[in-house]
DNA sequence: TTTAACGATGTAATGTTGTAACGTGCATCG
DNA sequence: CGATGCACGTTACAACATTACATCGTTAAA
């Protein structure tokens, strides 16, 4: 029951500013960039994650994930793999895990530390982000003013967006 | 995926203040007075479940809680019947899903309506609770700025409490 | 007083999410 | 060459959650 979040050494700071959201291609390369910076390798089947994370229009499951790579392939990927390499993902900062979903989706901006807040739609599934530094801030301060140290926020909203109205 | 999380009918407005915290039987008492309030019966199986519950010194899932209450009385009870209590509790504001454990906690002052903020330690397991309106609104009012709307926040904060510092 | 309806719980099966343990292939480096 | 390390494969299983349908007891209608 203790679930450790894929916590890591390898986020460390808050990166100060500047937002280049990427889509596409752009956004793999920044990811690779991302993970290769980190130390890390840019293998084939992390490519293929990252590029099915990131086309995938919801949150995405490691069993979706599995299974639209087992496709890409012509070869059954097990969910185990794809949870090896999420894992490393969340830990390098490339994704994100949606708690509430229990899923995860590509980050947009890689090598831009933030606690985002989540917007998980009910109806339709889908999820946008928002970056609000003062309320996390605060979120953060609020936790460690009760004692806790190394805090990681799990914020999320679930609710109805605005094409579900 | 999606996965509308246990919304209901039930809840509908934020409550005026005054906490009284409850413990043991104080808040099993005041547990069936709201479920009784909600319109609905306060059964042995649900006594039992939120006992154990209540008794839990960590976010319980529901099967720690088939298990103890399967003890307790002799009989296997199905974590489906547990599933169904909880449903219920969560919705009559009797407990809590804390999303990043995948388990639940006893709502130690049932009636009042608050956004919990969750303090969940990753070393034992323990979860306290804040309450922080000005913050909980601002997450609620930066949600509904990008057009959600019914929202529900979830905010939850994991990290080292203070005993294991 | 039978019987219909309903709510709560039981039973069984199954689906989904997540981990553990161990094996294989391949590159690098001494 | 052989050792090491890393990525990935394979299998099995554990943990979490839902679905469909059956049973039982109480209440309400006939």
């Amino acid at each position: 029951m203790i679930d450790p979040p894929h916590g890591s050494a390898y986020i460390t700071r808050m990166a100060s500013h500047h937002h280049h959201e990427h889509a596409g291609a752009s956004l793999a390369h920044a990811a690779e960039a991302a993970l290769v910076e980190a130390g890390e390798q840019w293998t084939d089947m992390r490519s293929d994650i990252f590029t099915v994370l990131a086309t995938f229009e919801k949150p995405a499951s490691a069993y979706d994930i599995a299974d639209l790579v087992s496709q890409k392939r012509g070869k059954r990927v097990a969910p185990n793999s794809v949870y090896r390499i999420l894992d490393l993902f969340v830990a390098t900062n490339l994704a994100r895990r949606v708690e509430s979903a229990n899923a995860y989706i590509a980050n947009s901006h890689p090598g831009c530390l933030h606690d985002c807040i989540f917007l998980i739609c009910d109806s339709c599934g889908t999820a946008t982000h928002i970056d609000d530094d003062a309320l996390t801030m605060s979120v953060r301060a609020a936790a460690e003013h009760a004692g806790f140290a190394q805090v990681r926020p799990v914020i999320e909203v679930r609710g109805k967006c605005a094409d579900c109205g």
